[in-house]
DNA sequence: AGGTGGACCCGAACGC
DNA sequence: TGCGTTCGGGTCCACC
């Protein structure tokens, strides 16, 4: 599912594509969050003819950018992805739920599975706010500092995954990467938030930007499901999918369970639920023999 | 106020 | 084989 390194991989080639181009016309089919915000007609005149100058991205929002300063807001979801294709080789590929054409002749097509994705048109006063109630500093960016993410975590009962799921705290992460961030980390996700000593958080914050930047660097996971997205995280992971298969730092069997309602993976072991000194250390990583 | 669980959606995976 | 059921995932919202 796209979380930030997908969406970050998504944000580079949607930029290489569209940036200095201009909307010809645009098609929107089935596309629930368009008919709940906007007139459909309305909605296409306003990107008609107007010229693409940047395509940006906070947590696992897309920002595209037009001359005039509006913004067109682009949440993936879960299945949202985008393909573009050159003049006239354009495809009706199933779930298809958009198309932008753009003036240099070619498409951008927009594939939505189970349509949860949204686009959003918002004026250019709109924008930092709808933003800054949603989503806090980029995990890979100055702002996210170990004091930041103590003051986030606090003294909340909540469970260690559900807190770093939440946007403002953790803008981006999703659930794959906060169970990889957490086995990095060896946290058990189910800790309550507030309990972390500040090593560890200072070792949290470390262990999400780790997990976040080597997902940005494999190009993003490729879960199929029809996204398009193409990287090779997929191949690494550490827990998400691999319950049943032994940890590849201790050998433990990883653990499937649920944590504040998301499917989570750990290892009992490493991520034990308290006492950190009876876990295996970083330097004793097993050798797959 | 913080925490929790359902709604949204639909294909895949599973159970019988 | 074919049917029905369950699951998952990000975000919002209602409820406690």
């Amino acid at each position: 599912m796209p979380e930030l390194p997908e969406v970050e991989v998504v944000r580079r080639d949607l930029e290489r594509e569209v940036v200095g181009k201009r909307i010809k016309g645009v098609e929107v089919d089935a596309m629930r969050s368009v008919r709940r915000h906007h007139n459909r007609k309305q909605f296409i005149t306003r990107l008609e003819g107007k010229k693409i100058i940047g395509v940006e991205r906070r947590g696992k929002y897309l920002i595209v950018r037009f001359e005039s300063g509006r913004v067109l807001l682009v949440h993936l979801r879960m299945t949202g992805s985008f393909r573009h294709y050159r003049r006239g080789s354009l495809q009706d590929v199933p779930h298809r739920r958009a198309v932008v054409n753009l003036e240099n002749g070619s498409d951008v097509a927009y594939r939505d599975v189970r349509r949860f994705g949204t686009w959003l048109l918002l004026e250019p006063a709109e924008v930092e706010p709808y933003l800054a109630a949603r989503v806090g500093p980029e995990p890979l960016g100055p702002g996210f500092t170990t004091a930041f993410l103590q003051t986030r975590l606090g003294d909340r009962t909540a469970p260690l995954k559900a807190a770093i799921l939440e946007q403002r705290t953790v803008a981006g992460l999703g659930n794959i990467y906060a169970d990889e961030a957490l086995w990095r980390a060896q946290l058990h996700p189910r800790r309550t938030a507030g309990s972390l000593t500040s090593g560890e958080v200072a070792e949290l914050r470390r262990s999400i930007r780790a997990a976040l930047r080597r997902g940005i660097a494999t190009q993003g996971a490729d879960l199929g499901d029809g996204v398009y997205a193409s990287g090779s995280m997929q191949d690494e992971f550490k827990v998400y999918g691999r319950g049943g298969e032994p940890c590849d730092r201790c050998g433990t069997i990883i653990a499937k369970t649920q944590v504040g309602g998301r499917g989570t993976s750990f290892c009992p072991t490493c991520q034990a639920a308290s006492s950190a000194s009876s876990r295996p250390s970083r330097s004793s990583i097993r050798n797959s023999s």
